[in-house]
RNA sequence: CCGGGUGUGGCGAAGUUUGGUAUCGCGCUUGACUGGGGGUCAAGAGGCCGCAGGUUCAAGUCCUGUCACUCGGACCA
């Protein structure tokens, strides 16, 4: 009974029953996406799109900040020039579409429709870069990216996905790896204080690192089926790429050198990151900080005298303090409006009737907990934001204690099957840095490898797997 | 790519076994009354049953092919 009287949105299955459909169902309710007729290739709708758009309010800054700036470069590349490094041809040639035909003619060369940037960046870099002055190069591109993935997922797992990717050129490796670490951090702290999901940091072990990287950073969050989510990534190149592309410059000694090379991005999946770490049974809940409506005001008897003037009021007001706010006067009831944009997951809702009118009040109820207050509407801009900061704060809380209680050591790969299979979640293990037992551990506990941690802990002095001497300690889980 | 499930007004479904006038709920439109958790009443509009072939006097229903969605697996941001 006291599970029926919580659930008020009864179109979106409970996450219990079916997490996988809870998922798109919330992905439609709230209309964020909606299908197109091509197979991985979604529509975002305005809601949907405006949540992505304070993404990149937010990152784009924060680029801007540390010295980088906006390019754009074609979506077609040549199949030579994809070649050129074979690491990274490999890695994604699999899952390239194809362009063959200009108009009528069939092309002398297939061009690739990008699945990354990093080729194109490379030729282009060969062109402009000739001198140590002419370093580092900063640049950064907004854009889509296509993938022939063979199962999607709204923003999971897109075939044509936005994203911004980092391509930056440095004049040595340790003005790269600098890079490298502070756009990873940009990342962790983006995650972490915008969209109140906390990250384990760390780096990518050779087998799931970036196809023709020296070393992945990745930021790794614990959706609330336990199930892990890479949220970004930032890849230290060396000069491998710089080498493939013929790419020179003159130091201050005169002489030749390639310069090292970053790669970094986050996509729209982080949508499906932020709809699986808050979200509940009555639908989207949204932090605050990327909230496309961070309070819905919903009139009361809107028809009576002086009910909606008063609402406007207090809506001028929230704007004049610089909350994002939205009133509802359409004629649908007010528990319809309730639920809708419960289902949309506005942090805020604030309700104002005849009866508050009189006593100078509203009610306000938040969308984490559920929690209705009275509040006075003096200082009422004030008692809001100190709202929203709650509820931001509170979903970072109840994720990061998702991630806590369910990230636990194992001393062996039997352990790790065991509790993965009956609690999910991070396993951590020491291990020997073989490939062989990343594969073996695989196939025995069905868990990938997310991350060596940059904090490391010492659980032991052996591999879970193999026995042998431990290197690393390794966060295990399933991936998304 | 492999295996299971599903495609019928905008959404969710019944009808398919046994071929015979296209059904229901929600939503939508118009109007009235309402309004503090998905309101009530009345009157309307809307579908060549995913697509393409085939069998038949007759196909939503049977056959073949194909596309999409979805769940699980392998692969990947």
């Amino acid at each position: 009974m006291a599970q029926e009287k919580n659930k008020q949105v009864s179109q979106i299955t409970d996450m219990e029953t079916d997490f996988a459909q809870w998922f798109t169902d919330v992905c439609r309710k709230a209309e964020l996406i909606d299908y197109s007729s091509i197979k991985g290739m979604f529509i975002l709708r305005p809601y949907g799109y405006a949540i992505w758009e304070n993404f990149q309010k937010i990152l784009d800054e924060k680029f801007k900040e540390t010295g980088h700036e906006n390019v754009y470069l074609p979506m077609l590349i040549p199949e030579s020039l994809l070649q050129k490094e074979k690491d990274h041809v490999e890695g994604f040639a699999p899952e390239c579409a194809w362009v063959t035909y200009g108009g009528s003619e069939k092309l002398e060369e297939r061009y690739c429709i990008r699945p990354t940037s990093e080729t194109l960046f490379c030729e282009h870099y060969a062109h402009i870069i000739h001198s140590h002055r002419d370093l580092p190069k900063l640049y950064n591109q907004w854009c889509s990216v296509l993938r022939w993935e063979k199962t999607s997922r709204p923003f999971l797992r897109h075939r044509e996905f936005l994203w911004q990717e980092g391509h930056t050129m440095h004049a040595t490796a340790e003005e790269a790896m600098e890079e490298t670490v502070r756009m990873f951090n940009i990342y962790a702290d983006f995650c972490e204080n915008y969209l109140a999901m906390p990250v384990v940091k760390g780096r990518k072990t050779d087998k799931e690192k970036f196809s023709g990287a020296e070393a992945t950073y990745t930021v790794e969050c614990m959706m609330h089926d336990k199930k892990a989510l890479q949220a970004g990534t930032s890849h230290y190149f060396g000069d491998g790429f710089a080498k493939a592309f013929d790419i020179t410059f003159a130091g201050k000694d005169n002489q030749p050198h390639h310069p090292f090379q970053t790669s970094w991005g986050v996509s729209t999946r982080l949508i499906g990151g932020v709809i699986m770490t808050h979200g509940d049974n009555n639908g989207l809940v949204l932090p605050p900080r990327i909230a496309p409506i961070q309070v819905i005001i919903i009139p009361v008897a809107q028809h009576k005298e002086g009910v909606l003037e008063a609402n406007e009021a207090v809506m001028d007001r929230l704007k004049q303090a610089g909350i994002r706010v939205k009133m509802d006067a359409s004629d649908n009831s007010p528990g319809w409006k309730f639920a809708e944009y419960e289902m949309k997951g506005v942090p805020l809702r604030l309700e104002l009737g005849p009866k508050d009118m009189e006593k100078n009040q509203c009610v306000l109820v938040r969308r984490d907990n559920g929690e209705k207050v009275f509040v006075s509407l003096d200082h009422i801009e004030a008692t809001v934001a100190d709202m929203l900061e709650q509820v931001q704060q509170g979903l970072y809380d109840k994720a990061k204690r998702n991630l806590d209680e369910n990230t636990y050591p194992c001393a062996t790969m039997e352990e790790v099957r065991e509790k993965m299979a009956s609690r999910g979640g991070f396993a951590k293990t020491m291990w020997c840095g073989d490939e062989a037992c990343e594969l073996k551990m695989k196939e025995v506990a069905g868990v990938s490898s997310r991350c060596i941690p940059l904090e490391q802990e010492h659980l032991g002095d052996v591999c879970a797997c193999c026995g042998k001497p431990a290197k690393h300690m390794v966060y295990w889980g399933v991936a998304y």
